[in-house]
DNA sequence: AATGAATGAGAGTTCATTCAT
DNA sequence: GATGAATGAACTCTCATTCAT
C-alpha cells in the first residue's frame, strides 16, 4: 500500500460499516443489533460486511479495537507524559473525557467485550493499560505513593472514571470541568505522595 | 409439613428459578441465556417459569430485584450505621464484598438492567442509594469533607468498588482483606476530613 | 337416575360448561379457544371439564350435539308435520330461525364439525336430516315435485337458509319475517308441484 | 432464460407457496396447518415465506385473494354476460364449478376469512359480488323478477351453490352436469320472470 | 368429585450466514 | 468486489393434559 491511499472506496466502506456498527452496538446491545440494520445504515449490502469480517462477533471486535485505540492514543499523547503529577491527573482525565466525547458510548461498548470472539484480547483494555503505564511512570518518579498496589489501583481508578461518566449521563447538565476537577482531586489525595508540611 | 411452613414448595421453586436465572444471566448474558436451560437447572418445566414471570425480561427483573435487595440489606445493617468514619468505610466495603460473595455476579448483573422491562426502577440502584446515604450521614457528622459533591462522589465510589471487584476476578489469588483495606484507605484519604496535625 | 334429577349440581355444572364452551367456540373458533377460559367462564376448574369430556375435541362434540338436537327438535315439532306444503315451508324456516335465535351461532359452530373427534357423526347434520324428512314427506303427499333429487335439494335448501342467515348477520336491520317470506317463496316456486291453471 | 421471462424464479416460488398453502389451509384448517409443512410442500425454506408475507395470517390473506380473484374472473367472463337468462344461470354455475375444480377447496377456504388479518376485505366476497352483478343485470333486462330482494337473493343463491358443492363432496359419484342442471332449474323457477302462457 | 399448579411438546418467528448473480 | 434472496436452526411462549391434594 502506497502512502496515498489507493483504496479509498474500500476504506470508506469499512469506515461506514464500523461507524454504523458502533452506533448500533452501543445503543442497543450486541444481540439485539441486526447485521441488516448495520448494513442499511452503512449504505452497503449485508454480504459486504462478510467480505471484511468473519462474522458478527468479529465485527464487534473491529469496533472495540478502533474505539480502544482512539482512547489509548489520546492517553499516550507524549505531551501528557511530560506533565508531572498531580497535574498530570487532570490531563489524563481530560483526555479520556475528550475521547469519550468522540466515541460517545465507549463505556457501554466495553461491556460488550464478552461477545467478541477474541475477547481475551480485550481482557486488559488499552485504556486500563494506559492508566497502568502512567501510574508506573509516576511511581518511578516518586510522585506517587510507593505502597500503592499498581494493578489494583489502576482498576479502581478506571472504575472511578466510569462512575463519574455515569454521573454525567444521569445528570447531563453537569459541568465536565468540575467533574474532571473532582476526579483529579480524589486521585491526588489518594495516590500522590503526601507533600511535606510547611 | 410443620405449621410455620407456608407454601414451601412454591417458595422453593421460585427460589430455584431465581438461583438458576441469576447464575445463567450473570455468567452468559441475557440474550444468550435460554429459558429452557434455566428451567433445567432449576429442576422445573419451562411453563413453570411463566406461572411466576410474564416473560424473560420480567424474570431478569426479578433476579435484579432480589440481588439488589440483598446488597442493600447488607449495607443498611444498623450495626454499620453506628461506626464512625473512616472506620465505617471498611465495614461498608466488607459488607459489599460479603454480599458479592453470596450474589457472586452482581456487577455483571447490573449491566443487564437495560433488558429489564422495568429498567427504570433500576436506574438508581439500591447499592448506589445506600452509598449515598452513608456519605450523607458522614457529612452530617462532619466526619467527611463538606466540599464533596455527594451524587458524584457516590458514583465514583461505586465505580471504584466495581473496579476492585474486577481486579479480584482477574486475579482470584488476591487477598480480599487486602483489597478491602486498599479501598478503605483510598476512601479515607479522598473523602475524610483531614485530621488536624500534631 | 330417578325421574326427578338426583344430581342437579352436576347437571348444572355440565350445562355451565356447555354454555361457556358454545359461547367461546362459536365466537372465537376452536383452536383459539382456551379450555382455561371456558372453565373460568363456567365457574369451574379445568380439571372438572376432564371429568365429563375426554378432551377439547370431545367437548366440542358435546356442544355440537346439544345445538343440533335443539334445532332438530324444533323442526320435528309434530304441529309442523301436519301443515301442508307450501305453507309448511314458512313453518319450517320460522322454526330454524327461532332455534337460531336461541343457539345464536349454530352456523359458525357447524363449520367446526371438522374438529370434533366423532366428526363422522356430524357429517349428516340433524338439521339436514330434518329437512330431508320434510321434503320426503312432501313428495309422498304429492305436494312437491317428483323429479326433485332429494339429497341434493336438501343440501341446496340448507345452503339457501345459511345464505339468508348470513345476509341477516351482514344487515341486522332486516326484518326476519320478510326474509322468511322470501325463502318460503323461493322454496315454493322451486319445489312445489305447479298449481294447475285456471 | 428467454427475454420475456421476468423474474420467473420469484414468481414461481410465490406460486409454489400459495399452492401449498391453499392445499394445507383448505384441507386441514388454519390453526392446524404448520408453516413448516407449507414450506416443505412448496420446496422452499420457512424464511422464504416471511420474505413475501408478514406472517401466517397474511399468507392466508394472499391465498384467499388469489382464490377469490380466480373465481370472480371466471364469472366475469364477457362471454357469459351476453347470454340471456335463464340460460345464463347454467353458464354462471358451470363457471363456478369449473373454477372450483381448479381451486378445489374454495368453499372451505372462505370459511377461514375470519383468520385473515384483512378479513374485512373479504366480508363481501368477490364471488358474491359477481352474483349480485349478474342478478342486477338480469333485472335491468327484465329477465328476472323485479320483486326480488337483490342482496338477499344473492346470498341465498350463493348458499345454494355451496350446498350443492357439499352434496358433491359427500357423494363424489354424482354427475356434475346433473347437479348444475338442478341448480339452474331451481334458479329459473325462483328468479325468472314467469313466461307468459300460451 | 373438584381443583389448578405443573408440565413439555410444538408452533410462529427471527436473523446470521451463504452464494448465485 | 458487491449484493440481497434464500435458508433453517434455534428461540420464546402457549396451552392441552395430568395428577397430587
Amino acid at each position: 500500500m502506497t502512502t496515498n491511499d489507493v483504496k479509498p472506496a474500500q476504506a470508506t466502506k469499512t469506515d461506514a460499516i464500523l461507524d454504523a456498527a458502533t452506533r448500533h452496538f452501543s445503543m442497543h446491545g450486541f444481540e439485539v443489533t441486526k447485521l441488516s440494520d448495520i448494513a442499511k445504515d452503512a449504505g452497503v449490502g449485508v454480504g459486504t460486511i462478510y467480505l471484511r469480517y468473519e462474522g458478527k462477533a468479529e465485527l464487534l471486535g473491529g469496533v472495540l479495537d478502533r474505539a480502544e485505540q482512539s482512547f489509548a492514543d489520546a492517553m499516550n499523547d507524549p505531551a501528557i507524559r511530560d506533565i508531572p503529577f498531580p497535574e498530570r491527573f487532570t490531563a489524563i482525565i481530560s483526555a479520556i473525557f475528550k475521547a469519550a466525547d468522540r466515541e460517545r458510548d465507549l463505556a457501554r461498548l466495553m461491556a460488550l467485550s464478552a461477545y467478541a470472539s477474541h475477547a481475551g484480547a480485550h481482557e486488559t483494555s488499552h485504556v486500563l493499560h494506559a492508566i497502568k503505564t502512567h501510574l508506573q511512570d509516576g511511581m518511578d518518579r516518586n510522585e506517587l505513593r510507593a505502597d500503592v498496589d499498581l494493578p489494583l489501583a489502576a482498576r479502581m481508578a478506571h472504575g472511578m472514571v466510569e462512575g463519574a461518566m455515569r454521573a454525567m449521563m444521569a445528570e447531563p447538565a453537569r459541568d465536565p470541568a468540575a467533574v474532571i476537577a473532582q476526579i483529579a482531586q480524589a486521585s491526588e489525595l489518594w495516590l500522590c505522595t503526601p507533600k511535606p508540611k510547611g
